[in-house]
DNA sequence: CGGTTACATCTTCCATACAAGATTGATCAT
DNA sequence: ATGATCAATCTTGTATGGAAGATGTAACCG
């Protein structure tokens, strides 16, 4: 969902106040301590890692990236209650670009805003997961329909792409691996002519990665590989039918890491 | 998604403070004016209904919701240019709260902020909408077929759900045939278990609204009540892959009444 | 007459100050 | 000891002023 866009205008040539501004900003905003760790006091000390990349967006936006990552990777863990003023003050700017970026991450299930008391990160709700996926699985079937009937490139594109998982897997890369699973249900979905779908259950998808990030290195990446086989294969045959339930299947997978991921971490769920 | 909570604590008895707030904002947001309608002069002079109501909840999401009526009503047209201090003024507020709702509706597909150029209401993509619909038939497909395998109550609710539609069209109250057909279908989400689910796609259902109320009165009610018997009695029947069918031709209508409104409104569409 | 520049005036963005509800803990009365 | 009350101090919500970019228009120069 595009939700702004770039100058329209090339009649003015960039104002050179541009370059001083981001020099300006640059130390304000910690662009020189890239990488850096800084103590933060949330409610308790913590580590924070990640800090914000001087760019043209605007500063709400650069909060809003730089919190996602840090929710969605598990450096602030649900039920962590944060400020808009320790944001503020954490990058330098001031509470109203950050309470823009809570606005957002709230209404992307992200945060929860208490009015009044405080913001905390929003606990992962198992019956959220659930339906998230539920919707993600309607979707995918769909997808999947419609690749095996017209299968097309996707036989030799899928096979690279499980070549590369494989290839992952070997090296013990799980991030990667993480990152080319994600990658071959998105070009299911490209081969599908629904690309722009994938996109609209982005934010859904995102209660789904933090139960991901917490089964990094659990979950048996053979296993999931050996399904994407299954898939690519019934796929290429043109076995509809065949390809619809290897994909269940391999979905229906997630809820045993789903309950296994509970009892291993109860306080991030409600 | 629950994005906010109420208060928690029942400790202090309520301000009386409360009451003497609400009657002092009462004027300011004009309660006192409920279904009048005002001038109000954006680029051109256009006339706007509705009006905010005295509640409990904050200013800012208050304008969130009036603002959301007009666009979806297309009391606001998608295209017409609308500025923080244009509606702070129209409702009495400061711009700050109206800035907050633009970022909400933003994030929802319905305004497209251009930084420091203005806010427009979004103009309807006919992409986004068939995708949204892909999204939206992906799921209802599965929702069917849940239903039909189980239709335990479902024969008796959804039949006397079609009765009242017939009744509201009988009447020719479009509005409440409008209503009463997504009613039918919520329904079938309750009775598959996934009501949540159905809320997670409100968002994208927003688009579809629109071009839905473009339509009201077009469309022939007769023919959508005919599908729906349909739809119920494969699902009295448990006949999956009759259900399964009966709903896709159901919503493969709306196909033809998208070109339809396209080449009716064609302003209305990028 | 054509093309550039400067300026007035929009817009959104950010910073700051203040308001009001909610929480906590101490104080005080019983 | 127990319970209510109040005040300090958190929080988010709102108002307002100004900064910076974008746009349109008029003046200016070739």
């Amino acid at each position: 969902m595009v939700e702004r866009e770039g100058p329209l205008t090339r009649r003015c040539a960039p104002t050179p106040k541009g370059e001083v501004k981001r020099i300006l900003w640059k130390p304000a905003i910690g662009g020189s301590v890239v990488g850096d760790i800084r103590l933060w006091s949330g409610r308790g000390i913590r580590e924070v890692a990640s800090v914000l990349e001087a760019s043209e967006e605007t500063m709400a936006l650069r909060v809003v990236g730089a919190l996602r990552d840090d929710i969605v990777t598990m450096a602030l863990k649900p039920g962590d209650v944060i400020s808009e003023s320790d944001i503020a003050g954490r990058y330098g700017v001031s509470r109203q670009p950050v309470r823009e970026a809570f606005i957002r991450l709230a209404q992307q299930g992200l945060l929860l805003i208490r009015p009044k008391r405080a913001t905390v990160v929003k606990k992962i709700s198992p019956e959220g997961v659930r339906q998230s996926r539920f919707i993600r699985e309607s979707i995918e079937v769909e997808i999947i329909r419609r690749v095996a009937s017209h299968p097309g490139e996707a036989k030799a594109v899928l096979g690279e792409l499980i070549a590369e998982q494989e290839a992952a897997s070997s090296a013990d890369d799980s991030r990667r691996f993480h990152t080319l699973d994600e990658l071959f249900h998105r070009t299911l979905a490209r081969l599908a002519g629904v690309e722009y779908a994938w996109q609209l259950i982005d934010d859904h998808k995102m209660q789904l990665d933090r139960v991901r990030y917490l089964t990094l290195g659990v979950s048996s990446s053979q296993v999931a590989i050996g399904e994407h086989k299954a898939i690519a294969a019934a796929v290429g045959a043109g076995d509809v039918t065949g390809a619809e339930a290897a994909m269940r299947a391999h979905l229906a997978r997630a809820e045993l890491l789903l309950t296994q991921t509970i009892s291993d971490h109860p306080d991030y769920f409600e």
